[in-house]
RNA sequence: GGGUGAUUAGCUCAGUUGGUAGAGCGCUUCCUUUACACGGAAGAUGUCGGGAGUUCGAGCCUCUCAUCACCCA
């Protein structure tokens, strides 16, 4: 059967990508011939995600490791899977319910909603698998893992799995161990979603805001003598005042302020410090009265120098109320709205007071009760109690304000006094997934205390256990584990795996409680059960308590209260007995779930069955890590800090880091400018290999990565070469005797093109190795089309269709060798075709994706002779070829040659390889001469000149000047090459063999020179 | 404001211990020659962002300035 003209790559590979997953090709182990594991984990897309260039970026990189790996016998596996994806899948989800008219998530309640989810996923769920094996992904997809398998809520044949059991025995240690807690710390708190995210889900933003300057009475109209000084100490301002005078851009959480601080080596407010100022908002009657305090964090350059502190929203301020022992007053609901629970005003006014007089002793819980919103803001979006705030000040006069000069009605200028407001760039903080303007709130979360656990990680970077590609990347790794902050794994959601822990109530002293000592249970403060399940979270509870009490732990659905606190595990309790005549103990379970990095970061080992034994903790720790470098922090200081936390062992030895993938101008890709490239559209156009191809090309370490889709029709191109370098042997009939054998070759060459085999070989196992995948594709691309498709198969042509019958076997075999080892070393990166093509010959071994990697070198292929010989030929036939199209010589006409001088290796050289130069070359004969003749063209060369009589052809000008520009050329090295070997300098300090090369090339260049100055000498006779 | 990286041919980018610059695309000219026009042959284009320093020698090392990008505040 003739082959196609060109690769039909949407019909091939479908058909071998079916043939390598039905033959079990990519399963872990496949091929191996070793011991050694090699083992690459994915970072696991989202269950909602679909394919871009990023990950056909980075799939590209760890499918051409991981073939690479398995074809030198590697034990491997390349294990993908999925991620749940808290809020990105809650959010799908949720839309879709609306999309479908069906009940909202809280009307369908927690269970429902769970269905809801993980039937979404059965439907819709990884599309991203099947557009992955479009890419040519080698992984066990038998393996394939999900991070919420083994859930309670999972249904019935969803496919089998325990991530949920890792998650969970994790937790627990962790808890045991004190590296979780509970506690009650300022977070980013989402009124979307309603729920607490990490600082990295968090973007900021420069916004246009406005920075308002409003003036905090001082209390009983006390006054001071304000001073404003210039850099050399003169006065500029002196005025008496009666309020400090304060800049901020959220004017609403004034209703929260529990200080204002000034630096304490302001003098502008040194009178004032220790006395108090009045919040000039709410109502008249119960203004409240803060302390002006001192603190290093107010810049005494930036506004007026003094700093409302709003320690509950506000993350500078929460550190200064924390270190001054300030109430932290919250504001808002779990909406973002001002919060509409509480005591009326008027009584939470009043002990705010008794509290900032100091007649009060005051706790975290009660602060936290409080509801410091007055009743005409209560309710209202934190934006439009923004502007109304903003509004009753500014009516009440305390606005500071300034001149501004306007058009009165008859159009003249006048000056006017308006409300002090600056118009301002402003960094806002906005959710990664909701958009919403993210509100720092004071709730109760679970946290990881990650400063216990990031030392093993640190070190293992610092002692060089683990290595960061590229290097820059461990210095910003560095810098985020030096100073890294307590992880808040709490996320108030309900798609997640929940919290493992159940809250009963606390006993005031250590005793086991009888049951008529119930007056001991504090309802209050609740004690904490953490265990795996239900069961073991009762056991616990039942040898705190003692066995006088039944416990049972339920579950608590929704925690409602809008009361802008984070919802209270609830109920606990006492209840009638159910067994027996036991009265119980009510625990219920925490409703919140985890921070979905909480169980990716369990990655590494829980897809590998941990905490289970299994066979398949052989590929633990795994080898490299490929992502970008946008999750470093994310994800991937993470696993180090699980791994090393839980098993006290780093999960991979190299991270791959890249680059987010941008257009071909270098912008980032985005439905809005319309500038994405779909990576199935390109596959669609060009076939996945070309798409790989470009990949591998532009993965040059740290580089930018522009995806071009004129390159990737290049590397189509590309693939077109290869298969006509099949279609070349096709043509000539030559044997395809299944797995091609090296031939012991004799004739040069074929010794030379297996030298150059043995060096491509090395140079991309080199680039391999030291993830240079770039470096890698460029050797194969120049050995491919510019050695073996542009020489050695047009050298090939005079012995195929010659008479030597011995040479036209030995090429035959060589060249059938020579293109398998172009599919073997090509076949990561471009695995589609290359299994076509290796599937061309009967009787194969074995498939493409199963054969045996090479291991010759250089050294033991390279024959210098023929190394030597073939490179002089081309170099002449180069020469010819230039010197024939500058002069204009039809590029059909073939042509006598001259040679003078021709020296014994030339003349050898020449006689080996005549038929070859002179077919390429289009060279009708050789003759030697002494003295070339008038009207000749000249080729300096090594070991001889030839020359082309053209007596009537040529024309002198054009040639003189053709020479003289070589001469030009020749000049500028020949310049160097004198100038740094007259340098005694240079010989003196430069090592030998540099000093040598440049001796020897200099002699070379002299040669050329002579040849040349001979030559235009010769033309100048006629001219 | 802090950090990281970038600045090399018209475009997109390589350039591994400092030894005198490369690729792909594009462009110009020629060629439909029996593997390939998704091809072949030939060719042009660079004070390697500016300045200074170290060195016999700097695209590469040091300092500085400029512009851009990203990350973190």
């Amino acid at each position: 059967m003739a082959m196609e003209k060109t690769f039909n790559a949407s019909e091939a590979e479908a058909r071998i990508y079916e043939m390598w997953e039905e033959s079990g090709a990519f399963k872990a182990g496949a091929n191996a011939s070793r011991e050694e594991t090699f083992c690459i984990m994915l970072p696991p897309p989202n269950v909602t995600g679909s394919l871009h260039v990023g990950h056909a970026f980075n799939h590209t990189i760890m499918d051409m490791l991981t073939r690479w790996k398995r074809m030198q016998g590697y034990d491997t596996l390349w294990q993908p899977g999925l991620d749940h994806a808290g809020i990105a899948t809650q959010l799908m989800v949720e839309k879709d319910l609306a999309e479908t008219q069906q009940p909202k998530r809280t009307e369908l309640g927690r269970e429902k909603f769970l269905e809801k989810v993980w039937e979404w996923k059965a439907a819709k769920g990884g599309t991203i698998e099947q557009q992955a094996r479009r890419l040519g992904d080698s992984m066990d997809w038998s393996r394939s893992a999900f991070t919420m398998s083994g859930a309670e809520s999972a249904p019935e044949g969803e496919k089998p799995g325990n991530f949920h059991d890792a998650v969970l025995k994790v937790f627990v240690k962790m808890y045991n161990d004190g590296l979780i807690y509970r506690g009650k710390r300022l977070v980013n708190w989402d009124p979307h979603f309603e729920t607490a995210i990490s600082d990295l889900e968090v973007e900021n933003i420069e916004v246009d805001g406005h920075m308002w300057h409003f003036k905090y009475p001082l209390a009983g109209g006390e006054t001071y003598e304000y001073v404003e000084k210039d850099e050399d100490g003169n006065v500029t301002l002196r005025e008496t005042r009666d309020y400090i005078s304060i800049a901020t851009t959220r004017p609403e959480t004034m209703l929260g302020d529990g200080a204002v601080a000034v630096h304490k080596d302001d003098e502008r407010y040194a009178p004032i410090v220790g006395k108090l100022c009045e919040i000039p908002v709410g109502p008249k009657d119960q203004r409240r009265l803060i302390p002006i305090i001192t603190d290093p964090y107010p810049d005494m350059d930036f506004g007026s120098g003094a700093v409302k502190i709003t320690g509950a929203h506000d993350f500078n301020d929460y550190e200064v109320a924390k270190r001054g022992g300030i109430p932290m007053y919250n504001l808002m609901d779990t909406k973002g709205a001002m919060r509409a629970d509480g005591k009326p005003y008027v009584e939470e006014a009043a002990t705010a007071q008794a509290i900032a007089n100091g007649e009060q002793d005051f706790d975290e819980a009660m602060i936290a009760a409080m509801n410091m919103v007055p009743e005409e803001y209560r309710g209202l979006d934190r934006f439009e109690a923004r502007k109304r705030v903003v509004a009753d000040i500014t009516a009440e006069g305390n606005a500071v304000m300034t001149t501004q000069m306007v058009k009165d009605d008859e159009g003249e200028e006048v000056e006017t006094t308006v409300p002090y407001v600056e118009a301002k760039k402003i960094m806002q903080p906005f959710g990664d997934r909701s958009k919403v303007v993210i509100e720092p709130m004071l709730t109760d979360q679970w946290f990881v205390d990650t400063a216990q656990i990031v030392g093993p990680a640190l070190d293992a970077v610092k002692e060089g256990r683990t290595k960061i590609m590229p290097e820059s990347g461990e210095k910003v790794y560095y810098h985020w584990l030096e100073n890294i902050e307590p992880w808040c794994i709490s996320r108030q959601l309900w798609w997640g795996h929940q919290i493992p822990v159940w809250y009963g109530p606390s006993k005031s002293n250590d005793l086991l409680l009888s049951d008529d000592n119930l007056s001991e249970l504090n309802f209050e403060k609740r004690k904490a059960f953490c265990a795996e399940d239900k069961a073991a979270a009762e056991t616990l509870a039942s040898e705190y308590y003692g066995s006088a009490f039944a416990v049972s732990a339920i579950d608590s659905d929704s925690f409602v209260a809008n009361t802008g606190q984070r919802k209270e595990a609830h109920p606990i309790g006492v209840a009638a007995g159910l067994t027996g005549d036991k009265q119980r103990i009510v625990i219920s379970r925490d409703p919140d779930v985890l921070d979905t990095w909480f169980s990716s970061g369990l990655w590494p080992f829980g897809t590998l069955g941990w905490p289970a034994e299994d066979e398949a903790m052989k590929y633990f720790p795994g080898d490299v890590l490929v992502t970008g470098q946008d999750i470093l922090f994310f994800w991937v200081a993470r696993m180090m800090m699980m791994s090393q936390a839980v098993l006290e062992q780093d999960p991979f030895h190299t991270v791959y880091l890249h680059q987010l993938v941008r257009d071909a101008k270098g912008e980032k890709m985005s439905k809005t400018k319309g500038n994405v490239i779909d990576p199935l559209d390109m596959i669609d156009a060009y076939g996945a290999d070309a798409l790989r191809f470009s990949n591998a090309q532009m993965a040059a370490l740290g580089g930018v990565l522009k995806i071009s889709e004129d390159r990737i029709k290049g590397y189509r191109n590309f693939g077109t070469k290869l298969w006509n370098a099949f279609s070349f042997a096709e043509h000539y009939e030559i044997a395809y005797p299944g797995d091609a054998v090296r031939p012991k070759a004799t004739q040069t060459l074929n010794k030379w093109i297996i030298g150059e085999t043995g060096k491509v070989r090395e140079t991309v196992d080199a680039a391999m190795e030291a993830y240079r995948f770039n470096d890698a594709a460029d050797a194969l691309y120049a050995f491919t089309w510019g050695k073996v498709c542009d020489w050695y198969l047009e050298f090939s042509k005079p012995i195929l269709q010659g008479d030597d019958a011995a040479a036209k076997a030995e090429t035959e075999q060589t060249l059938r060798w020579v293109l398998d080892q172009c599919l073997i070393l090509l076949h990561p990166i471009m695995p589609f075709i290359t299994e076509e093509l290796w599937g061309l010959a009967a009787n194969r071994a074995k498939m493409l994706v199963h054969a045996d990697w090479p291991t010759y070198t250089a050294s033991e292929l390279v024959d210098a002779d023929a190394d030597r010989e073939m490179n002089w030929v081309i170099d002449l036939i180069d020469n010819v070829r230039s010197a024939r199209a500058q002069v204009h010589v039809p590029a059909g006409a073939k042509v006598p040659l001259l040679v003078s001088g021709l020296d014994a290796k030339g003349q050898s050289a020449w006689d080996n390889n005549h038929v070859l130069i002179q077919r390429l070359a289009r060279i009708e004969s050789l003759a030697h001469v002494d003295d070339f003749p008038k009207g000749c063209v000249t080729i300096p060369m090594s070991g001889g000149t030839f020359g082309i009589p053209l007596a009537d052809l040529i024309d002198v000008a054009e040639e003189i000047a053709r020479l003289e520009k070589t001469m030009q050329k020749l000049g500028k090295e020949l310049g160097g090459l004198r100038g740094r070997l007259n340098n005694p300098k240079f010989v003196a300090s430069a090592p030998d063999e540099v000093v040598a090369e440049a001796k020897a090339n200099l002699a070379l260049r002299e040669n050329e020179e002579a040849q040349l100055k001979a030559a235009i000498a010769r033309l100048e006779e006629i001219g």
